[in-house]
DNA sequence: ACTTGCATGTAAGTGGTTACATGATTGG
DNA sequence: CCAATCATGTAACCACTTACATGCAAGT
């Protein structure tokens, strides 16, 4: 999914500018689960506007330097909903954190035990996130169905990392020189 | 992760061809969680050999092309283990189906239906992989560890997907020809 | 006869990131 | 006084994909 897809999904919930749509792809994390960059976004939303699927009224503010306020449009409308019914692509995942505990028995115990910390850290993070998102505001039961997948999910990684992390760090190398810092 | 660490890490455990990294990668799919194509693996191989992380030598076949195999050298190991030891990314995760699901509402509830299941036949299909290279050969512990983990969270979207996507279909929107094929 | 698997590599294109340029306002 | 937030946008760069070029052998 690319950054046109992501600036169409967002706005077809409701008017956005270029830099709710980045804070929205940062913050409100759930939605399509892409992190989208200035440098990216507003090309795209540029290019959409000028394919028709999307307008923009410009709105002065005192001091700021004015928003450009984006509208999806019918065409927007069709354009994403025939991208959805076309052919799915596959999930990804990528988890620097199992490449590392992969090669654990290379590494010190100490940094492995870190690591694994504070990757529990950002799965809880994640949780919590979701959390907020649920209970708070504009959630349709779809948006609903999706957080609670996610926190489905996160949940067991939780709990596998909790349960089983000292496994992990007993595969890890003897660290040679245990009174050093810490 | 890039590709180059890709191959670091692959050749960490033995030789392989760029051929072997790409099957690898796309196969062996635990490793990972990286799918690299040909264009990015040969160029990431020669790179690699010129900085003096990896050695190669070529091995004549009859009727086939010369296969080139690859061998980490201590150098390699040393990046490879610096790379570990640095701070690691975050984790990626990325899911067509689920921007699809957050749009049920504007979607046929037969769209919806088929995508759910193909999406579930995908997941039980992931786990089967992983079953199949914890139990067959040449796995670490900590290998182990990481498969379970896949395995842990890939069973629980399946519960979550199994019990749950009725609740979704039911959110999609009503089909206007309910007698049209199938 | 055709497709698949083995095996290497290049060239063109894409889709993104990072860093830069600009600038007022608010809060610590 | 400095950093962060709001707000837009461009330019240089990077990593990776897709398609191409080549070719033999074995299976269906």
């Amino acid at each position: 999914m690319n950054v046109r897809t992501l600036c169409l999904s967002i706005l077809y919930e409701g008017e956005a500018t270029g830099y709710d749509i980045r804070r929205l792809s940062v913050e409100g994390e759930f939605a399509y689960f892409v992190e989208a960059s200035f440098g990216s976004i507003y090309p795209a939303l540029a290019k959409l506007e000028v394919d028709g699927l999307v307008t923009s009224r410009t709105v002065p503010q005192a001091g700021k330097p004015a928003r450009k306020v984006y509208s999806i449009t019918d065409a927007g409308r069709d354009a994403f909903a025939e991208e959805l019914l076309g052919p799915l692509g596959d999930d990804v995942f990528r988890s620097p954190f199992l490449l590392l505990a992969r090669f654990a028995r290379i590494l010190p115990a100490e940094l492995v035990e870190q690591r694994a910390k504070e990757h529990l850290e950002r799965l809880s993070a994640s949780t919590r996130k979701l959390t907020d998102l649920a209970g708070e505001g504009s959630c349709s039961p779809a948006d609903q169905w999706v957080i609670n997948y996610g926190r489905a999910v996160l949940g067991v990684a939780e709990d596998y990392l909790r349960t089983h992390m000292h496994e992990l760090t007993k595969l890890a190398k003897a660290d040679p020189r245990k009174d050093a810092a810490e």
